[in-house]
DNA sequence: CTCCAATCGTCAGCAACGCTGATGATCAGC
DNA sequence: GCTGATCATCAGCGTTGCTGACGATTGGAG
């Protein structure tokens, strides 16, 4: 029971998270506005078009984005074609932000993942990747 | 970026958790308080005694046993060695609650890493072991 | 063209969570 | 017997993710 995989898992995710939360602390940015950071660079998106790719909360994405243009990190646009719409911009601040950010998340894994050798890394890759792929089931109990 | 092994543990742990947490709906249990009534089972332990082994707050402990001791799961008794300590004892509905919870815990489980096969489910036990065992490395950037 | 339901972004406020600090009771060492 | 530490508890704080409501705007039906 206390080995068991899926408590594992539980623990082993929250620990991750936590590592990514600290490894951003020095920008001042949470995983979340990295991931809205990545997803504004190739496509002009709306604030509702990002709550469907990260699966935010609409209210959450207000705060997030609030953060992300008082750091000069986006800019909310009015879309020239929907009037409600906010298409939201990253700066170049935001861009190189984001590379940074990057490199901070890439270094925070490769030191969590330290106690596993290069191929158990990849294994472990593989494993989660098809769990998470799977659609995480439905519970149904 | 995305697929990024610690970005899928995170999520990964995060369904799990979900997960767990509705598989015990039927008990009106949650994951923490099958943890402790588990703990409770073999030795006699005070509330101080738990949090160490758990890792949970003390004002946690207390509402968790508040909920176990309202659904008649455990009792908190006066130690008859230190009077400031209350040892926590498992009622008879709560060894049986214990092993429900178990069952329902782990048929979840099942479930959970149902996209994957019995090899790929050792090798995935054996890893995130792994990972867990190495004590969580410390973030230090 | 005129409504009307639906959508967008925003805000106030709620419920759950984990924690800090303080409290009263008790213990252990000097 | 005093003093500092430990135990369980409670009140209260800050954070988090969400619901519900709102005004503004859109698009389609009649």
């Amino acid at each position: 029971m206390e080995a068991s995989t899926g408590y594992l898992l539980v623990k082993l995710g929250g620990a991750a998270g936590g590592y990514f939360d600290q490894s951003l602390d020095s920008l001042g940015l949470r995983p979340r506005h990295v991931r809205v950071l990545d997803r504004i660079q190739s496509d002009a998106l709306s604030q509702q078009d990002l709550c469907r790719l990260t699966g935010m909360d609409r209210t959450t994405m207000v705060a997030v984005l609030d953060d992300l243009e008082r750091l000069g990190y986006a800019r909310r646009e009015p879309s020239t074609t929907d009037r409600r719409k906010h298409v939201v911009m990253p700066t170049d601040a935001g861009r190189s932000a984001l590379k940074e950010a990057a490199v901070l998340l890439r270094k925070a894994e490769v030191a969590f993942l330290s106690p596993l050798s290069a191929t158990e890394r990849k294994q472990l890759n593989v494993l989660v990747a098809r769990l998470a792929e799977a659609g995480l089931p439905v519970c149904e109990t």
